[in-house]
DNA sequence: AAACCGGGGCT
DNA sequence: AGCCCAGGTTT
């Protein structure tokens, strides 16, 4: 049971989304799960040029998670070195490809790998996927808070429960437009 | 829930 | 130089 508040969001944002979108080369379609993670990992802390401008070459490099696997560590280290974090987030990646060769595709299965929380975990299976999961970073929050002032909650878990209901089908475009829109407007 | 972390960006 | 920031981690 969604609220005609609700509803009207939902397509108003799709609306918006749809004149406004950001193309990026992690946002093309066939993007596959560990592609799409590569780059929703590195976005934390990141501004998207500069993920845009390593991203290409570090896929070329590292096709999938056994690629990273088999590589060095100053090797990869010196592929991510331009977007800062180079030795918090070299060592991640390695201890995530030294114990699978494939990505979990359960929110709660990925947030158990190192530096994956719920926005990574959510995001990366959102927009690789269309799995229908909230998207929720700091943006997104000024987003919601203002649209629902009223009934907006305080704790991160009420939120995750009252985005939860609000993300369409069309979960893709949904989150996309939201990000999008955050990143405008805050 | 709150403090902490590490480093990029802005002033 | 100092402060803020945003997500993840730790307590």
């Amino acid at each position: 049971m969604s609220s005609e508040v609700e509803r009207r969001f939902r397509v108003d944002l799709l609306e918006w989304g749809k004149e406004n979108r950001r193309e990026y080369p992690w946002r093309e379609s066939n993007r596959t799960l560990y592609e799409v993670f590569v780059a929703k990992f590195f976005l934390t802390q990141t501004p998207a040029d500069n993920v845009a401008a390593v991203y290409p070459r570090f896929l070329e490099r590292f096709p999938t998670l056994d690629a990273i696997a088999k590589a060095s560590e100053d090797e990869l280290v010196e592929a991510i070195v331009p977007l800062g974090f180079q030795n918090m987030r070299a060592g991640a990646l390695k201890q995530i490809a030294s114990k699978h060769d494939h990505l979990p595709t359960e929110p709660e299965s990925l947030m158990e790998l190192p530096r994956v929380g719920r926005y990574v975990a959510n995001a990366t299976l959102c927009f690789a996927r269309g799995d229908q999961l909230p998207v929720l970073d700091r943006n997104v929050e000024r987003v919601y808070s203002r649209v629902f002032r009223d009934t907006w909650p305080e704790a991160e878990s009420d939120q995750l429960a009252f985005t939860k209901r609000l993300v369409p089908s069309e979960a893709r475009s949904y989150n996309l437009a939201l990000l999008d829109l955050g990143a405008l407007v805050c």
